[in-house]
DNA sequence: ATTTGTGCAAATCGTTTGCATCTGA
DNA sequence: TCAGATGCAAACGATTTGCACAAAT
């Protein structure tokens, strides 16, 4: 299973023109692995260290653009400091919660969105994000 | 009419517990004299330098800071490195232009949201945002 | 052998902070 | 007067880049 995971992140990675070095493999598999997931260079960085895997700050940074300009992950805008990468590629949206930077998928079948405006001229819709920013009920 | 929006900024300030100081009377007229507006800290440093006002960095990003706390802006999270502010308090959503870095209001009316998912448990939601990503059409 | 990727450290960019000086009430 | 505001420069954190070395085809 780890095994058939790594094959398909070689295939994706052939498809994308990238070849699939050690590091790419193994970012790949702590990607893709879990299921969805929502992390930062940094969060990714620290488990590919912990997992036995040292790649560099840089090679993370680099690989995950890669990976973005692939289309095998996307980048969220939640917030400005950090930027957040998502595994999930197709349409669905977020919670973010305020003060704890955390990012959680909103279950696609909830949410409905009507009268999307017309753009601009010369202009099309590249991608609709919703956030819903929630906060700390008061008590 | 310049005179008028002076006073009116003057008031919102003392409202808000701030001091109507020159720099902030002076960035406040920049920020609410021409509609609405969303703005970059360095776009607003720039415009006040260029009108004569010679505030520093600091100060700007110390006042709309302190501006968004007491509400009268607010800041949005399209995505990029930087931090736009919008002076439009009230509940709408954007446009963003890829590429370009640029935030277009969507008219309020032509967009609904529905179904909104509940949210976790001991949360509860602080603002829905809305970013529709535009890129230029194929031609 | 050639091309492409990686790692490190230095460089960059947006933003924040410490502190001495100034200003509004 | 004097708390609060400003300006500057230095500090900072996230991200990028230049270049020598290593790995993949």
């Amino acid at each position: 299973m780890a095994e058939e995971a790594e094959i398909a992140i070689e295939t994706r990675l052939r498809g994308a023109g990238l070849r699939p070095t050690r590091q790419r493999i193994a970012l790949g598999d702590l990607l893709f692995a879990k299921g969805d997931r929502h992390l930062t260079v940094e969060e990714l960085h620290e488990e590919a260290v912990a997992a036995g895997v040292p790649v560099s700050l840089a090679t993370v940074y680099n690989t995950l653009h890669q990976f973005t300009e692939a289309g095998l992950i996307r980048v969220l805008a939640v917030e400005s400091t950090k930027t957040y990468f998502d595994t999930n590629v197709s349409d669905h949206h977020h919670f973010f919660i305020e003060g704890q930077n955390e990012v959680l998928d909103i279950p696609i079948s909830n949410l409905t969105i009507g009268n999307l405006p017309e753009p601009p001229k010369g202009m099309e819709i590249a991608h609709v994000d919703v956030v819903i920013r929630l906060r700390r009920t008061q008590r």
